[in-house]
DNA sequence: GAGTGGTCTAGACCACTGT
DNA sequence: CAGTGGTCTAGACCACTCC
């Protein structure tokens, strides 16, 4: 604010975001008070309203505040932060030989957030479709094969946005041994896909996963509740059976603001 | 275009940013072609300009355009993509101890990307900073410790963005047994950052990859060349030597709409 | 009903790019 | 030079929230 009257180069909209980012960051803006309403704003600042917005709008570029119709625009409070490390694949893969009642105490995601399975909804949904150019190409299988189509949506009761949105493909063939895989009213399946598998005389070798990051899609937006302008991590998790097939390919939506992933290398000793 | 003319509750901006989102999508508008001026838009959509920029901006946003002063507003062209894997990082230390003959033969991003030593520029900077909170905290040393801080770009040639931005501190104690590793004169070293360890008597154990996404800073916009609203992918890698002392957090900084992380887990068998 | 953010208009001047 | 996108103004009406 400060130094706003000297000479600057700099749009005035943008002078206007960092000052109010700066105020951010110094904590003289908390998380969850209000940003003075933009009638105030291009008061203070004398400038337009449009202007402002524009200003306000770089804010909700850099992921800082939100608006919300007719009650104003916030600092963004960090949200429920989601750390998922790699040890879950072998977590899992160790529960699917034990009984149905250890398997039911926790799912996959209460692992990661440290949250009860009171705390969490879940959300299922089961289809076929046709194995598209890129999914047959990954399964190794001829376009048009008939694959299992899931798509998962799992919440926080707390903040009710989706921690994560999860599409899943099978094939449709190495499931059907077992009808109780086929429809989505026994999810949430206790011991989850790597369990389901097992019902089916398929052990997991490894898990690759693939990982992207873009601007989130109009609707996944409004699905995960981030801002356009906050990004999506995208992971793409292909599970390989120990013949070598790939037996499931499962896309990961996942906020950006809020999971962390990580990853461990072990390296080769060098033997001297 | 088609369906403009009936009713529709959302925002003319919102239907214009849609259609020519869909425009591109069926490739009418292909990659590298310039969209039809604000001022024509207006004309054709019966909208004010403002109404028209906003929605280019949505475009913006989703990373299909890209605005340049003066010439116009062109369909963004898919660029170099890179896929790293981490079979990377024993890759790295297998040259280790290989000749230095040997070692300057490729660097790790040439493994990356595909491209030859000559299609790369690279630039480094080396300097001391005090260890911060969460960089103490990493390394397991007092607040104010001193650190070797470096910072390097590594770019194509064909486009002359860079495809990378990374930080990286050591403990300054460490290194600075060998003073060859102070300079950046010697950047780029053949074998890297593993073999510049080696030269000091450091094995590196197991590597810790932390991911996260996120809309860029504007500084980081600007060196990588992103359009604000696309995200990048911020890999926290922390190094781990045979005696577990942490002895590197490296932060890159890549572009979202060009890098692919891919990670591998092996699961144990079950032993039946 | 008063106040908020969301959309939209019709103008203006500017810096930059091409010729 | 004409044409492009970037900034900015001073208004307007709307849907929404809260009292």
């Amino acid at each position: 604010m400060a130094s706003m009257t000297e000479r600057d180069w700099r749009p005035r909209y943008l002078q206007v975001a960092e000052d109010l980012r700066d105020q951010i960051n110094r904590g003289e803006l908390p998380a969850g008070e209000p940003l003075p309403s933009e009638t105030v704003l291009s008061e203070t600042y004398k400038l337009s309203r449009t202007s402002v917005r524009n200003a306000i709008k770089q804010l909700k570029d850099w992921g800082l505040v939100r608006a919300e119709q007719g009650r104003g625009t916030y600092v963004r409070a960090p949200r429920q932060r989601v750390r998922r490390t790699t040890e879950r694949y072998q977590w899992e893969k160790d529960r699917v030989r034990l009984s149905e009642e250890e398997r039911r105490k926790t799912g996959a995601t209460e692992k990661d957030t440290g949250l009860t399975m009171d705390g969490l909804t879940f959300h299922a949904e089961y289809g076929t479709v046709e194995a598209s150019e890129t999914l047959a190409a990954t399964f190794g299988v001829p376009v048009g094969t008939r694959l299992l189509h899931r798509r998962y949506q799992t919440s926080s009761r707390q903040e009710n946005a989706p921690l994560s949105l999860v599409y899943s493909w099978l094939p449709y063939d190495l499931v059907s041994a077992n009808p109780a895989l086929l429809s989505a009213d026994n999810e949430p399946w206790p011991g989850g896909t790597q369990h389901q598998l097992y019902t089916v005389g398929i052990e997991i070798d490894r898990i690759v996963d693939e990982l992207r990051a873009r601007p989130p899609q109009p609707d996944e937006a409004a699905i995960l509740d981030v801002e356009p302008g906050v990004s999506v991590i995208v992971l793409r998790k292909i599970s390989i059976d120990t013949q070598g097939r790939v037996v499931e390919v499962a896309e990961n939506i996942l906020p950006g603001d809020r999971y962390e992933l990580v990853y461990n290398t072990q390296l080769e000793r060098w033997s001297e």
